[in-house]
DNA sequence: TATGAATGAGAATTCATTCAT
DNA sequence: GATGAATGAATTCTCATTCAT
């Protein structure tokens, strides 16, 4: 996996912008249909200037795709792995597991429009997946993997399954709530997150079918 | 909701193929990244050709989103119907439940590639959206309510939460076990799709919680 | 000037109905911007049936210039010297030149669009300005001497100018009436055409100078 | 009439140079026939260049009438004015309409390339002949009769008709002559134009009636 | 360093013409 | 003879990238 280079991330304020500018182009037009020109535009600098610090377009997306990683993985696994170490006394597994799970459902909630660009292009390509999968997602499932283990152990989470099953069904719970959210609110009229958090967490944890 | 015209699906063979060709290069590339000259190729016509039968490579888009509401409306939708209908005597209610979704799984892992384009475009166009939900969501969510309901009388579903809560499950859980199927394959070492089912199934009914 | 072949106008129907929509396609939109495909729904024939009749897009040019040379010729410039001819005895030649006059711009009238075709191409291509010339102002050319001869021992008209410029004066205060009343009616608000050609044939005979 | 925005001249010497070459081409062969590439070529420009200017090829044109408009709006009728009040003392007024006439031809012989594209895209689009009569017809017809008015009172007009009759017949005698000249040169074998005017003003002034 | 005008390769689209039926 | 589907060369237009200032 060449696609990125977690090295010197000293991010110059031009640069910076031209970033973030491209998040919201890309995401609401995806990569192909967005224009350097309108990205330079909305970062307020010439579109020469784009072409200092990322030599092609493609780059942008590579400098889109770490800064996505860096965060996903400063935010989502390092701090989670904390709240887990801290955790253990005075708080039970399952009121933690639920705010961790929150706490996951806002942070991707709020980096959507990162979120959105790097999956339509891990859609198509290859190289994209790999470094989704590498940064971010091999490292939550170990972590997951540690957190399950503790859980299981206390009697909270099941383990006549794989981790990497449960995972899964969290990730597709959380997945399909956020994209519901944001791709259906006109259409479903949901409740708060917070209340559709919790019919969430519900099912998550205890299934679809009927409790003997 | 002026996107389809789902009158007149009297297919050209060239048109048939223009969408074929379509769908592959579209669903590798994506719409803006697909060029109508490697369609043209795939589809073994003259540029041209398209244009005879797709007045704006919009217009294929517009196409494949057509051709797939009506398969996936006629085969996901009405097909589970006659199957609800059907096999209310000789087979107990869970097991049906189990070969519906089951089916499922394999229609949608068959046309994969087609539901990717409409994927990549319903996240950046409100009209797309309209049209999958009005066309597809819409009416499996109504199948799926009254399925439901049968369900929940002989005590197989829960019926403390909402349909929608349960549906929403079902899906994010099929969706993301698709989705490990088709993008991290080579990552996830992933079990034949039919034991990752039995799996995704028992996480689906009972959660992720131990039970007591 | 080889771009005339006027043997052999043995008009086929369909050859005819293609030309009168040419003339009609040519005269709204000129010929490039004229495509093969609304001609052949304008004549109610297969687009394939053209190329039957014309060889290529420019042919059908020809044969509207063919058409407009032969009709113009006949009924401008052969009719008129029958009546010039046949006149003598019981008019006047004035009555004669302005009933001639008059018949020319109802003429002109009618044929319009034809006209304008023509026209059109005349100020682009040399060899249809030829054509033009030698099959339709050479000829009417000399028609008008041999009239300005009579008139002019009568009289009537001026003798101390050639006869080209006098005809140069009749075909520019013609043109101008026309163009007024085709292109700018609107703004113009213009009488009818009678009245028109009244006040037109005074300035043409008298001049705009104030007379002694 | 809003096909013209007449505001924000300050050209660009590429601007300038396309528009140049445009009005060469479209001369030559027409708006339809005219290709951007010869454009490009012609003004020694890159083909993207041109579309950095003019959005289409349709606001070339729209250039061309623009430009047109502003010198013609300028030259001809500006000056015109410029000229009558001016000349009252030291010239008699038939003087003055000679010379005035005379500058016009001259005026119309040197933007004659400009003249034919207008001319024919006019004929073909209301909203050019609507322009073209709002800002150049309409206000040399007001220029006009504001002259024809003082040489009526002075004898040298006629007053017994409208001055748009005989501005109408100016119009027509001015354009006849152009277009022979610069049409059939060849064919009639004029001789200058200082000595064709001088017929035609002649013809234009005393008609060409024989006198009693 | 920053700019933005200029570029030109490549994209979508048009349309006269051909040809199998 | 007539058709109209198919063609592909040509056309307009786009846009990432370069480079002189």
């Amino acid at each position: 996996m060449e696609i990125i280079d977690l090295s010197g991330l000293n991010l110059h304020e031009k640069e910076q912008r031209i970033l973030e500018a491209s998040i919201k182009v890309f995401s609401e037009k995806g990569f192909s249909a967005a224009t350097t020109s309108e990205i330079a535009k909305n970062a307020g600098v010439a579109e020469g200037t784009i072409f200092r610090y990322f030599k092609t377009k493609k780059d942008i997306l590579r400098g889109i795709l770490i800064q996505t990683i860096n965060l996903v993985g400063e935010k989502l696994v390092i701090e989670q792995v904390e709240k887990i170490l801290l955790d253990n006394a005075d708080k039970d597994l399952h009121t933690t597991l639920k705010e961790l799970l929150y706490d996951r459902l806002k942070l991707v909630d709020s980096i959507f429009p990162m979120a959105r660009v790097i999956i339509t292009e891990a859609l198509f390509h290859e190289d994209v997946r790999e470094a989704v999968f590498e940064h971010i997602i091999a490292k939550a499932l170990n972590v997951f993997s540690l957190f399950h283990q503790r859980m299981a152990e206390k009697g909270v989470l099941r383990n006549d399954l794989e981790p990497e099953i449960l995972f899964r069904s969290i990730i597709g719970n959380m997945a399909i709530l956020i994209a519901q959210k944001k791709m259906f609110n006109d259409q479903f009229k949901l409740a708060d997150l917070d209340s559709e958090f919790e019919k969430m967490f519900d099912v998550l944890l205890y299934g679809i079918a009927k409790r003997d």
